[in-house]
RNA sequence: CGGGGCAUAGCGCAGUCUGGUAGCGCGGAAGUUUUGGGUACUUCAGGUCGCAGGUUCGAAUCCUGCUGCCCCGACCA
């Protein structure tokens, strides 16, 4: 860690941004705290009309916005506005994971085939897995999960129950060849996925892991702004009820789910929750209440145990997805335990997903209006869009510059959009992009000493002096 | 994988039926104009008409094959 010191010493700008909460660590795969931009030094390729493939309004805005570019079928370029985002949505995943007490490692994108072989799976998946020959005509696939790789890496070094429990999850690309890709990113044959796995000596321990992953994923999902209910999913052949697909509701979206009114309401547990405390009360609220998706859909039982006024019957969008799968890897696997009687066992596992670049879709389909995208402020590209109106007017220059200086030393990342185009385009390309704020500087309002602060989602605005703005916006 | 559709300039489209020297809007460049919600005008640049065969004096247009992409359904994070 020393290199590492050296560079923060090096590189004080790198350092500056830190906040509290935030470790060193965190720098590693987004290692920018704040980094505003000038729109005329950025790429952000605006399109005007939106390509006629785009179907749903995620889609459109997000290729309207500059965000992402598609290479073929289910497969896109990440351009640098979207490329922000799905790093700030990996982070607060990240963060999340670390804080429940799982371990960040990175398994690669291709696996060999014969790991498939030992668990069945390489011939039991269909034609959604990618498979191809290296050179040597050795066949490998392009992963669409990691549970037996995560298998045979865990036990290759871990023996003993005294070891346990562990959490082990990365953030990787995985590839599923869909037959019919769709809705941009949400539905992509190549995609973003965080997945985690954890290892138990016995069922009771997997449950206390399962609750660990549960309750991050709730203060995940919050802190993005979203309301994800957990609602109850197919378990397979395992059984029992530890299996929760985690759905925001969303008009779009692709399943139809139904739920108690209160699972809506229900708080989120702290940031302070002690992970390694009783967990149980904060998942049982969660789950006692009726919530599942038209697939495991049980009318009758629906309206026993929901009172009419507080039926919700609506569409949703999955972004998570948490299962406790016991010996199913670890028994064809052979990934043995010693327990304390001395005696081995497959370890008893659990795995539990987290679609991080189809939430950047899925966001989208939550929060936006006709004039395009509305960003949370937890995942939102920039904090803050800087309008010059008169761009070339030293007046109105100069007091961008200043408010534009002021925000990068605040550490706020700001938009400055330099361009000479008209107002009314600028006004457009800010609303469309989505950013939470807005200041819009002017010669009329800069004549009375003043710029404009606009709050995208409200869309109210307010006078006020540069100075206030710059205030208001490094505040909390 | 079943059903339907599309492929012409960076994007959105017309032209295909009825074969004859490739067009419109937006965007881009230069200029004039305008200046608080996508200003108006002038000029310019930009296309192997998805690919490969075939028919024909001549193919964006007709025929055959292929590829890519989209939509509905089934399937899925």
């Amino acid at each position: 860690m020393v290199w590492l010191n050296a560079l923060g010493a090096s590189m004080p700008f790198l350092a500056r941004g830190l906040k509290f909460g935030q470790t060193r660590r965190s720098l590693a795969p987004p290692d920018r705290v704040c980094s505003p931009m000038r729109l005329s030094r950025y790429f952000l390729p605006i399109l005007r009309e939106t390509p006629k493939e785009a179907e749903i309004v995620s889609h459109r805005l997000m290729l309207r916005a500059g965000m992402i570019r598609q290479e073929a079928a289910g497969i896109y370029a990440w351009l640098p506005l979207g490329l922000r985002v799905l790093q700030k949505v990996a982070q607060i995943v990240r963060e999340e994971m670390d804080r429940a007490g799982a371990i960040e490692l990175l398994m690669p994108t291709l696996q060999l085939a014969d790991l498939w072989r030992e668990t069945g799976r390489y011939e039991a998946y269909g034609p959604e897995m990618l498979r191809i020959k290296d050179r040597h005509e050795r066949d490998l696939l392009y992963g669409p999960t990691n549970e037996d790789m995560i298998t045979g890496i865990f036990r290759a070094y871990v023996r003993s129950y005294r070891e346990l429990p562990k959490i082990l999850y990365h953030i990787q690309w995985k590839f599923r060849d869909e037959q019919r890709p769709r809705f941009g990113v949400m539905r992509g044959r190549e995609f973003l996925m965080k997945d985690a796995y954890s290892f138990d000596v016995d069922e009771a321990s997997a449950r206390l892991s399962y609750n660990k992953m549960f309750v991050a994923y709730l203060r995940i999902f919050s802190r993005m702004g979203l309301k994800a209910i957990p609602m109850r999913a197919e378990t397979g052949p395992i059984g029992g009820d530890l299996s929760h697909e985690f759905i925001i509701l969303a008009e779009t979206g692709e399943s139809a789910v139904f739920c108690h009114a209160d699972v809506l309401d229900l708080p989120i547990p702290p940031e302070n929750t002690d992970y390694d405390g009783d967990l149980s009360p904060i998942v049982h609220a969660r789950t006692k209440l009726y919530a599942a998706t038209g697939d495991v859909h049980d009318q009758a039982r629906f309206e026993r145990e929901t009172p009419a006024e507080k039926r919700i019957q609506t569409r949703g969008i999955e972004v998570g997805q948490v299962f406790y799968f016991g010996e199913k890897y670890s028994k064809p696997m052979r990934a043995l335990i010693a327990g304390p009687d001395g005696v081995e066992r497959p370890f008893q596992g659990g795995s539990y997903g987290v679609g991080v670049s189809r939430l950047p879709g899925a966001l989208i389909e939550a929060s936006h209006d006709e004039n395009g995208i509305i960003w949370p402020e937890a995942v939102a590209p920039f904090k803050v869009g800087l309008a010059n109106l008169k761009f070339g007017d030293g007046t109105t220059d100069a007091a961008c510059a200043a408010i534009y200086a002021a925000l990068e030393k605040a550490g706020v990342d700001v938009l400055y959009d330099d361009s000479d185009e008209r107002p009314g385009a600028k006004f457009a390309k800010l609303d469309l992009i989505g950013l939470p704020y807005q200041i819009i500087v002017g010669p009329k309002g800069l004549a009375s000493g003043t710029v404009e602060l606009k709050t995208r989602a409200t869309g109210a605005r307010e006078n006020l002096a540069a100075g206030a703005a710059i205030a208001r916006l490094a505040g909390v």
